[in-house]
Formats: structure tokens, C-alpha cells, sequence
DNA sequence: TCGATAATGCACTAACTGGTTACTTTTCTG
DNA sequence: CAGAAAAGTAACCAGTTAGTGCATTATCGA
């Protein structure tokens, strides 16, 4: 998605021939044009034009090489997970001594939902819709037990090095890491209202990623 | 919204003649046909007629009494909003035991979410519009204020029973309360299929909410 | 009982929306 | 270099959408 196509406008160092056409570009930037517009306006409020407008495509494009507006959807949002989980499996959390390993964890979850904000966008979505796309994806079942078997696997070293208590799910556990950090970001417009306060001012954002971290160590504290 | 308006057809007992015509009660209709179309659809994906329909009302009484589909969307938003706020000062928590006001809180927001879970949709929706609705709502801060106010004088009680820790932002504890919940639930459908559990099943449920019992009292222990 | 006012219904529209048809242009291969 | 295949375009379509103009009907106070 992000691979390093030319700009078809200009020529490439290597290939002497400026590449006027070139499909992997194209969809290369209807996929980035559509998770722009899915994350700011949701399924059913993103318009087909605008993206192939922003995509400098042609409408039938997207037709072309995803069939309709929901199977652009399906594509865009199984990426947006491969992506989250990729980024989480390159952490590499093993070596580290599990309350570290931990505190990485939240950090990371949270800082790739402030840089990736379009994730949440998509999630929430595809929930609206009862996660029927995401149903049909085969994918997003290996990727994600990668991530359960990483927090199990830093559960059971803490508690076989007595930091952490036995008996705690990793399931629960990686959802409530999700949730403190994913439930402050998709609210913030009406958080802001609720709490009159400015949750993404530099100062909240990093008291609430602090907070998040003690939540978290307290939870599984021996 | 909820009052006991006569059906237009039949005859109230008390009254005499049947109305045939009632503001109110169309009006109601309205407002509850809506909530439901916006909680499943979201703001862009319901559909003015649908509700209409669903509301055994004509379309131009939905503009006669809310003047758009955004107007009917705030006036739904807001009513949300202070329905919860109204159910959460009726818990009463002030002459309980501190950890047992809290627990009681955790518990309520969580079946709160479980039996109306079209705030939790429609809190999205406003949120995919960057909260525009609920900033022109003075009632909503008014409303808010009481919640935190309310977890402020839990954690003062805690602090000084010796049960909690000192320190603690009442508007942090609280968004962490709702986050460990809504997420939970708003994700449902990926969820489900992430973790491949049901994460809706009954004893997931009451498994989920003795966990967020127990993130909550070790997050304020002191 | 009458007339003002509020409630309601029908038919309409102008703009939009996802998707398609028919066509042109570029690229690649033998 | 021919011509097939791939890439790209513009105009169009049928169905939908939020929103309205206007006539009608019920209610209620005087």
C-alpha cells in the first residue's frame, strides 16, 4: 500500500520511462484517498466521488479494482488491522522484563491510535455494521492470535517472576489496554464538552497516557 | 418523551373524546422511531422517511416539529445524554461505603450500556461529526458537572476511610470507568471475531463485568 | 357556532448517489 | 510494428434523499 511506486507523472531514477499508467499506483492512492474518507465521514457518508476525486481516479477504477464501495471498505479496514498487528508483533516484547514489556504495550497501543486516528474511525464503522466485512476476512483471525498468545505469553512471565498475580485472561486484559486508551480518543470531540476541558491539549494527552499505564500495572500487580 | 400519551386512535379512560389529533404523542412517536434509526444507522446512514414510517407520522411533522434531520438528531442526543446523567444521581451512592458506591457505579454504567445501547451508538455518531450537535447544548455541561462532581466526593470519602489512594483525577477515574465498559461493547461485533469468543454470550457478560468491578477498586486502592 | 390556529397529508423537486455503458489511449508482447 | 490487453475517461442512468408548497382537517377559545 505504502510501497514505493513513482508518481506517474514524473520519471522514475532506475526505469528510463515515465510510467503514465500504473495500476499499482493508482490503487495505491484510491486505497489511501478511501481510508481518508471512510475514517472522516464512516461507510455510508463517505461519497464514491470524492474518493476518486482525491485519488486523481477515475470512478470506474474503483470499480474496477474493488468491485463496489463496500468491497473498497473490506479491503481498507482488513489492511488497517494487519497494520496495527504487524506494528505490534515488531515490538518485540520478549526479552523484556514483563512490567516493561507491559508499559511498552499500553505506550504503543496508544500512540499508534493518536498517529493512526483513521483506525478507530474504521472500527467503529465497521461496528455499526455489525462487522460484516470483517467477517468474511480469513486473515484477521491469524493476526489477532498473535496478539492474544504476545500478552499471555508477558502475563505468564510476570507471574512466574512474581511481579504479576496468577489468573488474570489475557483476552480481558488486552481489551481493557484497548479500551483506556481507545474509548479517550474516539470521544474527545464530546469528552471535551462532557469534561470542559481540551482532552487533546499536549498536557491531557500525556497525563491520561500516564494514568492508562498505572491503570494497567495496578491491575495486574501481584 | 416517555409520558403515558394516549394512542390516537382509542379512547383515553378519563377523558371522553378520543384525540385523534395529539402533538404530543406524535411527537413522541417520533422521537422514538428516530433514536432507534439513528442508534442503528448513525446520523448519515438514517433515513428521514424510514423514520417517518416507523413513527406512523408524515415526513412533514418531523420538519413541522424539529425543523431538520440534524435538528431532530440534537434534540435525540441531547435527551440521551441527560437521561443517563438523570438515572446516574438517582443511584444515591453518597451513604454508601466508598468501595461500595463505586463498585455500584461500575455496575450501573455497565448495565446502563447493556440495556440502552443506542446512547452508546448514538455518542459515536457524534463523535464521527466532531460533537458539532452537543456544542450547542448548554444543558449537557450543566448535567456533566453532577457526574463528576459525584466520583469527586466518592474518592474524598475513599481518601479519608483510608480505602483509597489520594491523588486521583475524578474526571480520569471517571472516563476509565466508561471506557473499560463502551469499548467493550461498541466493539462487539469485531471483537467477537478477533478474540473468537462471543463476546456477548451471558456469562462472557457477567465475566467482563466482574473484571471492570475489579480494574476499577485496584485502580483506587490505596 | 364560528373562526383562528395547530396538526396532518399528499405530491413534488432538485440535488445526489452508487454503479454502468461505451469509448479512447497507452503499454506490452511476439 | 501490429494488435491484443490493460488502463483510463466521460457521460449517463435509475433510484434515492432531504426538504417543501399547499390544501385539508381537527381542536379549542370566544
Amino acid at each position: 500500500m505504502d510501497q514505493a511506486t513513482d508518481a506517474p507523472t514524473e520519471p522514475a531514477g532506475a526505469r528510463a520511462k515515465p510510467r503514465v499508467r500504473d495500476a499499482e499506483a493508482t490503487k495505491a492512492r484510491i486505497l489511501d484517498a478511501a481510508k481518508r474518507e471512510f475514517a472522516k465521514n464512516g461507510l455510508g457518508g463517505a461519497r464514491v466521488d470524492v474518493i476518486a476525486e482525491k485519488a486523481r481516479a477515475n470512478k470506474r477504477m474503483i470499480y474496477h479494482y474493488f468491485g463496489s464501495k463496500e468491497g473498497l471498505f473490506q479491503t481498507i479496514l482488513e489492511n488497517a488491522y494487519v497494520d496495527i498487528r504487524t506494528a505490534e508483533q515488531k515490538l518485540n516484547l520478549d526479552h523484556l522484563a514483563p512490567r516493561e514489556a507491559l508499559e511498552r504495550l499500553v505506550r504503543f497501543t496508544w500512540d499508534y491510535y493518536l498517529k493512526n486516528p483513521e483506525f478507530i474511525t474504521l472500527v467503529n464503522s465497521e461496528n455499526l455494521h455489525r462487522a460484516r466485512h470483517l467477517k468474511k476476512s480469513e486473515v484477521i483471525k491469524i493476526v489477532s492470535r498473535k496478539l492474544v498468545s504476545m500478552v499471555g505469553s508477558i502475563l505468564e512471565r510476570g507471574v512466574a517472576s512474581g511481579d504479576f498475580r496468577a489468573g488474570i485472561d489475557p483476552v480481558q486484559l488486552n481489551i481493557t489496554i484497548a479500551a483506556i486508551g481507545y474509548y479517550y480518543l474516539t470521544n474527545r470531540f464530546t469528552g471535551s464538552i462532557v469534561f470542559e476541558r481540551d482532552l487533546m491539549a499536549k498536557p491531557a494527552l500525556e497525563e491520561r497516557l500516564r494514568f492508562n499505564i498505572d491503570t494497567i500495572l495496578r491491575l495486574v500487580a501481584a
